[in-house]
DNA sequence: TTGTAGGCGTTATCAA
DNA sequence: TTGATAACGCCTACAA
């Protein structure tokens, strides 16, 4: 049987099972000066009727829900889920809760989520936009929330932001190989449309140059998305048309869909290529070989933007805040 | 710069501006019946001052913010992982929001998230509790909003409850193991103070039963957490003390494990010893080789859960429903 | 069709 | 130290 969920006591019952008034029970509740004996005798009733204070009515008084939300693509992504999981604790210590939404990779739907922001159900935003439009720039600017965005922006976007020099990852990456002795060092990267896409294949070419290698297209192939299944059809067609000594995958999940295809040809990733992801999440030490990767510090993020966030929170003010992360290379048996 | 947040135009700012009463705002906002013209001069009045309604005071008035929480010990477990993206775009059809809460694998903090919800900060939750104590059930009987349990409780617990039967997963398992020809297969198992890790060996010894093997204590591993690395000690430990021609692993992490304590030794999964995982989340197909696993429905529970829990948000009265989702194999090399 | 007024539960101001 | 009262922004009878 189930219970009903209406009548719950409100300040007013205890007010009148206490023979005080809201006043006094609100006053005893929160700690404010009082005479002692009362607050123990509300603070008593309270108990025996199960009341707690309605937290819709505080947050509708105070003007603040304390939450805020985290918006990615896909929470799916173990990029983003570093960052939830950084981000909670923060979050929990200040008493903060966490609302997510699932973009789906639209910026028309982070646009909706931005002006819906003036709804004001949230205190705050986290966003990790995964293409950076010149509208979604004017809407970060007139954001009714404090917003700080994951991921890089153009300079003068009046936001927080905390981002990652992706493209030094990538040439980390490149770096490496080439110190292994790679000569033909192949590029698996996601649609170049996207934010990572992007500046991971200017890290690659950089990367190319810096280690006296040229630049060849036939290299680079590019799969549809970056997720395992699309990047087995992508390795498929870079194997197939070229021969390798080293593969760099955009992300972990497309450098284990070329380790399976070096499998399907009878080739040991590390022993006979060497192979390289970025990311560095859980799926890399999980791999067989377990795979070297460019660690992209997505916890760290995670972490700096909500303290960046809680600040903003608690009424700092001040100009934009940048702050990024350094990239650096986790070296295990695919590359070696 | 950043902007103030401050004021915001009110429901009043919107009336005095377009020279009518807040009630005709309200009405023309909403759709009620009111003079056209009117309706066209307040929404325009609206459009130019960006008003929107709070939504938390729209909340207070209503008594519910259309949100729920989804609470479990770790978002980053597959398990949980799979459940959140189908719980997404079910509360999504239905304008609410989703809260995640991590509860850290501590019954406490359950209990105290359940009492929690008196607070009325959600309208309702989704709890997947990894163990079930006499208290969380006798909380979960007086909980303040509605709940939906994911995982087995006690039949008499008066909340609606989705779960699968994992015992039978697991002896599905084993009998695939024994039809490929196994006899001595080993169980890794996850700690067996919780649900998952007691059904599931209690699934290994009836899957052995039926098979007609007997079960032998000495096959039996008990890893301290369901994670990989602390898998790759107990699956070491299994390797170092018997000779078995079978794995089952109790999920996905620890069947890799497995995978990879065999290499070490040079032998390989599928050809030499047979393994198989339980959820068969995305690492079971992105493992080298690929794991047979058992599905136990994750996105299906997930999907389940949030639309009983909706129909109680919708006022839906009646006793506690009970939701089983059958599990599947789902076979790939790693057994072959 | 429109406006007035009351109330949702809480906190905070002010006078007693 | 206490209590009456106003206010937060919105919705909705009810009266005009």
């Amino acid at each position: 049987m189930r219970p009903t969920y209406e009548t719950r006591p409100t300040i007013h019952t205890v007010a009148r099972a206490a023979g005080v008034s809201i006043s006094s029970v609100s006053r005893a509740l929160n700690g404010q000066t009082s005479n002692s004996e009362m607050v123990e005798r509300v603070k008593a009733v309270a108990l025996t009727l199960g009341y707690a204070p309605n937290a819709l009515a505080q947050s509708f008084k105070h003007q603040h829900l304390d939450q805020i939300a985290f918006a990615v693509e896909d929470i799916g992504n173990p990029a983003y889920l570093a960052m939830v999981r950084a981000i909670e604790p923060v979050l929990q210590q200040a008493g903060i809760r966490l609302l997510l939404h699932s973009t789906g990779a639209s910026v028309h739907a982070e646009i909706e989520l931005l002006r819906s922001l003036s709804r004001r159900y949230v205190d705050g935003l986290i966003l990790s936009p995964i293409r950076v439009t010149d509208e979604l720039v004017h809407e970060l600017a007139s954001a009714s929330t404090p917003v700080v965005v994951v991921g890089t922006i153009p300079g003068e976007s009046p936001v927080d932001n905390v981002r990652v020099d992706s493209k030094a990852g990538a040439a980390l990456a490149v770096h490496h190989l080439a110190a292994q002795g790679c000569r033909r060092i192949g590029f698996l990267n996601g649609p170049v449309d996207t934010t990572p896409g992007n500046s991971r294949l200017a890290g690659y070419q950089a990367g190319l140059e810096e280690a006296g290698l040229v630049f060849d297209q036939s290299l680079l192939e590019t799969s549809a998305s970056f997720h395992f299944d699309e990047g087995l059809i992508a390795a498929k067609s870079l194997l197939d048309h070229q021969k390798v000594d080293g593969i760099l995958g955009a992300n972990d999940a497309l450098a284990v869909s070329a380790i399976h295809q070096l499998g399907t040809r009878g080739l040991t990733a590390g022993r006979d290529v060497r192979v390289v992801g970025m990311d560095d999440g859980e799926l890399a030490s999980i791999s067989l070989p377990r795979l070297t990767s460019v660690n992209l510090g997505a916890a760290q993020r995670g972490t700096i933007a909500a303290q960046l966030l809680l600040d903003r929170l608690r009424g700092e003010a001040g100009p934009p805040r940048l702050r990024e992360v350094v990239p650096f290379l986790t070296v295990r048996e695919s590359s070696q």
